[in-house]
DNA sequence: TCTCCTACCACATTTGAAATGC
DNA sequence: AGCATTTCAAATGTGGTAGGAG
């Protein structure tokens, strides 16, 4: 069992850049070229700036803004999987003080990891680049005992989520596929049972639809509200709403979401005054979080988005530089074959028609892995070496928070129904973690990639 | 007394089936 | 008959709020 304290200890770890020399060289491997970007990254950046908190209930509750993230580079006919689950982002509980979060003790042992699978998973590359893929539909809960999926957080902690993608062809094969985890700072979030900034509340509704009832734009409450309404939702963006109900899976993300927001500046001037209300009194949510200079708003007069770009599982450095981490995937192992798919929300096999539209029939043959991953693994063994030191100490691993200790976190798993949830696969070795690896993307919302056992975090 | 959590509320949006029109 | 579009109601999601627990 980690020590959470530890925890801090290790944050340096994450600010060393590693040795060029671990640098996977231009020809290194295809998936280096592959790209995910956050949708709605200002929407995100505005609520990082103010301090993001997202409701959880007993009932699970979806993120406002919900993850939404364009891919590219994927290979078009392999199929790929894709998850997201939540890491903390410290070892902190916090509370919330005179307009700022304060930290409150240690964080609670972490509860249940669970990983979201989106609906659609496997699809094939094309199938994952050809839209935005949203994750509307993962829920946030408190509830330990949850028996839906949902991903269960501790309230007043904070928390990132992490998109993982994995080249698999179907969920059983998981454990042993190759897969690269993407991380946005900007999206980290502390996680509330109500909320406590009045900043973050105003900006929700401002922004959220189904908040919209609780807008004080233009006063006069109900004309407001039939304003309101019509603004929203006119009748061409009806007619588009119905054709985009027939499309399938989560990326039902509304559009209107999207447009509300995007509109919104329109109105009032909304949104530039609340960025002016940030920078005029220096707001500052993360105290504690400033003082450790780990990670804060981005600079100013800078584009902060590669700033962002950080690969990490803990708050990025203050350099904000880049990073990547390499690794890959352990051999199949017998045991390891099940992933933790008892965490889905929406089980996979609602791909459904959608993927099969473009599905493998039309980009001919499944490709495997290449052998050259196994290559490139066994090239950086040093660097593994090193991330595997920091995963020893907990910073990779969920299970370093579990109140269970590693087997009983994995025990967890066995839980509800076998029917939802499958059994669990094993964790990997540390040992086949790596270092992070700078890397120079200079993409707007570009998450940088890493790879890494898929198990070797320890809620699998 | 304070902090945090829960349950409930009213309202807006989403969803999908039924109705209608071409 | 088949398809596209529109309508409508149920389901779902939202933040606010009161009250309770510790």
């Amino acid at each position: 069992m980690i020590h959470l304290p530890s925890l801090l200890d290790l944050k340096p770890n994450f600010s060393i850049p590693a040795p060029s020399s671990v640098a996977p060289g231009p020809d290194a491997y295809h998936q280096s070229s592959i790209k995910l970007t956050l949708e709605d990254n200002d929407l995100w950046k505005d609520f990082h700036e103010i301090g993001t908190e997202m409701i959880i209930t007993k009932s699970g509750r979806r993120m406002f803004p919900h993850c939404k993230v364009n891919l590219a580079g994927l290979i078009p006919c392999v199929k790929y999987i894709l998850l997201v689950d939540m890491v903390p982002v410290d070892s902190f509980r916090y509370k919330w003080n005179k307009e700022k979060w304060e930290v409150a003790g240690k964080a609670e042992p972490q509860p249940p990891c669970r990983t979201y699978v989106h609906p659609d998973s496997p699809a094939p590359g094309c199938h994952w680049m050809k839209q935005s893929v949203s994750f509307l539909k993962l829920k946030l809960t408190n509830n330990t005992l949850d028996q839906h999926g949902h991903i269960i957080l501790h309230s007043m902690h904070r928390y990132h989520p992490r998109f993982h993608i994995v080249q698999a062809e179907d969920l059983y094969s998981v454990g042993w596929s190759m897969f690269q985890t993407f991380t946005f700072p900007e999206t980290s979030f502390t996680a509330v049972t109500a909320y406590q900034n009045t900043k973050i509340t105003k900006l929700k509704v401002d922004n959220n639809p189904f908040a919209k009832r609780f807008r004080d734009e233009e006063e006069g409450a109900n004309g407001k509200r039939r304003a309101a309404k019509i603004a929203v939702c006119p009748p061409e963006k009806k007619a588009k709403k119905n054709a985009i109900v027939k499309r399938e899976s989560d990326e039902d993300s509304p559009t209107d979401f999207c447009q509300s927001y995007e509109g919104y500046e329109g109105e009032e001037g909304d949104v530039p005054k609340r960025k002016e209300d940030v920078k005029e009194e220096s707001y500052s949510p993360w105290a504690p979080e400033r003082e450790q200079s780990v990670r804060t708003e981005s600079p100013p007069g800078t584009d902060t988005r590669d700033m962002y770009n950080t690969e990490q599982l803990v708050p990025a450095p203050a350099s904000y530089q880049p990073y990547r981490i390499h690794d890959y995937a352990k051999p199949p192992s017998p045991e390891s074959r099940v992933p933790d798919v008892a965490t889905v929300a929406d089980h996979p096999d609602s791909s459904k028609s959608r993927t099969h539209d473009i599905g493998p029939s039309s980009c001919g043959p499944q490709q495997q892995p290449l052998p050259a991953h196994h290559q490139d693994y066994t090239n950086m063994t040093g660097v593994l070496n090193t991330m595997a030191q920091a995963s020893k100490q907990g910073v990779l691993s969920h299970h370093i928070y579990s109140p269970y200790g590693a087997e009983q976190a994995l025990g967890q798993w066995g839980g509800p129904g076998p029917t939802q949830y499958p059994p669990p696969p094993h964790h990997l070795p540390t040992d086949y973690t790596t270092q992070a690896v700078h890397h120079g993307y200079h993409h707007s919302n570009v998450a940088e990639w890493s790879q890494y056992p898929l198990f070797s975090y320890g809620c699998w």
